[in-house]
DNA sequence: TCACAGAAAGTGAACGATCACCTTCTGTGT
DNA sequence: ACACAGAAGGTGATCGTTCACTTTCTGTGA
């Protein structure tokens, strides 16, 4: 490695003068413009190796005015999400961004004000949220900040067919109707989120296109307790077969109030989860659920968020987001 | 709002235009060094919000060499890191750094190429590490990137006490002890982990203290499959009443595991896990765990990179990080 | 051989802060 | 009224890139 006062990084002006060219050029060099005589690009090659260069991110975002920052807001509730996360960030990577996470504790209060500022600091080119955002997040659009929320959850993306998880509730259904299964009820999510509007109103749309009968909609968030007192608050005289549960911790909620009234599962009850925890496996009975491809989600989020950042259209990656995966918990009825 | 070109961000010049100071009494203003007469503070704080200034962090971290960004690495594998990241992000954002997350998909192959060059590129101040890191990576402390792996979970920490999880499982041994158990199995997490090689060790060390007797240490990685087997493949001629699992999903196993062979749990075996996970709560029978304080361990590891990368010390939150919860799965041995 | 067009490379000024250094106020004591 | 010190504020250079232009090289056809 050639000398340099100790302790300083080799800038783009050293390596020009090491390759007897001008700062310019290693610039295009850099930015890949072509352009460059094959010579001329083995003496950069040579001068960058030898001086260890790396262009400094710092000094070009300040000259292009993009920082190549974007953020990311995670729910605190529900599932794990670290793949989600991978997928999202893998993505940003490859295209030269730089992910912030912001996890969001304290609920949607805390929240409300702290996006807006983050946005306002012009801290992030754009905004990729798996939460719901309050309302006034929207007004900061006009500030340049691209935001998307949570991607293929979204409401207008109700037409989209396979791409959206309503699809897969009613797969659900229908599988449940062929396996002799006729009262059903939903335990709904928060209805703060998309995915649980989704999933509802799939639920009632399927229940009623075949004709079958729905006990109700309970629920209306993501914890195991919301899953236990629906089954506890179930009247004797009048029981569902079949539980569709919005998540695997409210269907374990609801497995286990259905084993405390001393029903059997699956044959009283059959009981399906979503997300495929890994600890679902190893329930007794193990948890039917869907299982769903985080990862992708996750890229295709981040994806749709770069498309509109860079004002250029990015394909998104298809192939099946959610499969179900059937396992003791539901069985034949045997009423 | 006074006008500017539309479309442009007031800068520094702008307000000391407007404050009739110089752009450095300005630069004072934000970087609060004090020294500014009242009436020139109140000069700029009204210019400052009728240009709705701010700062530019990029143009800042230029001229100041430090980007105020820090990486996080989470593992895959394992925990729902949530709380973890809430905890880590919250602590550096009210330093003033950003944070980015590094997910490492792809296992720690992968990890090894990605990370010296994350650091390589000097886009961190620092980084924290919740997995464990390959070796090659210690090369890059030269390079003035702080590095701290995982905190409290480090191997060093052995003699810390408290703040040590070993003492936790110590603590669950003497209470399965006191309730009667004397044959011991431990189901170990992954051996990368310093967390899993500390249990293990404490398991064995606690183990010999009281007198007790350990059937050996199974598992080595974080599933259920771990769980599930080792308890499959125990014979019959000797058999342990407690298993101390690794984490919750390894004990999930286990519990599915013992149940399929007909025992009862507790009565027959009682089992505990770790991580708190939501869905433990509503198992058939409850799984008994250690609840975590995430979020805390995110801020201190938080703060000790802070500590590294600021060189100023920095107070870590005290209090119980773990909490051990006893539930239906552990109870008094029958035998 | 020469004009000429397009490719390849060079020049100097930004970008928006902070740093190091210098100058101008302000109040105090004699 | 004056010297003087410390507080308050100002000046110009600088960080390492990219942008907008300008200049020089290179190959081709008449």
């Amino acid at each position: 490695m050639t000398d340099l006062e100790p302790g300083r990084r080799a800038t783009m002006r050293d390596v020009a003068g090491l390759a007897r060219v001008s700062h310019q050029t290693v610039s295009r060099y850099f930015r890949n413009e072509g352009g460059l005589k094959a010579a001329t690009r083995a003496r950069i090659d040579d001068a960058v190796a030898q001086l260890s260069y790396r262009p400094n991110l710092i000094a070009r975002s300040m000259r292009t005015r993009r920082n190549g920052r974007l953020a990311v807001i995670l729910p605190t509730v529900a599932f794990n999400p670290a793949r989600l996360l991978a997928g999202a960030t893998s993505a940003a990577h490859e295209a030269g961004y730089a992910v912030d996470v912001v996890s969001l504790a304290g609920g949607s209060t805390g929240r409300g004000e702290h996006i807006p500022e983050l946005i306002g600091m012009g801290q992030f080119e754009g905004l990729l949220s798996y939460a719901p955002l309050p309302a006034n997040v929207a007004e900061s659009v006009d500030t340049g900040t691209a935001i998307v929320v949570s991607g293929d959850f979204d409401d207008e993306m109700r037409g989209i067919g396979k791409l959206a998880d309503g699809s897969t509730v009613a797969a659900i259904i229908e599988h449940l109707a062929a396996l002799g299964h006729r009262r059903f009820l939903h335990i709904a999510g928060s209805e703060d989120f998309a995915s649980a509007r989704a999933r509802r109103r799939v639920y009632g749309e399927t229940i009623e296109r075949l004709g079958l009968r729905s006990l109700g909609i309970a629920g209306g968030n993501w914890t195991g307790e919301a899953g236990r007192d629906a089954i506890a608050g179930l009247s004797e005289s009048d029981l569902p077969v079949a539980v569709v549960a919005a998540n695997d911790l409210i269907a374990a909620g609801a497995v286990r109030a259905s084993l405390d009234r001393g029903w059997r599962i699956p044959g009283d009850l059959s009981v399906i989860g979503w997300d495929d925890e890994p600890i679902g496996r190893f329930l007794t009975p193990s948890l039917s659920s869907v299982s769903v491809d985080l990862e992708r989600l996750g890229r295709n989020g981040m994806l749709q968020l770069l498309a509109k950042v860079t004002k250029k259209e990015v394909a998104l990656e298809d192939g099946p987001l959610y499969t179900i995966l059937w396992r003791e918990s539901v069985g034949e009825p045997t009423d």
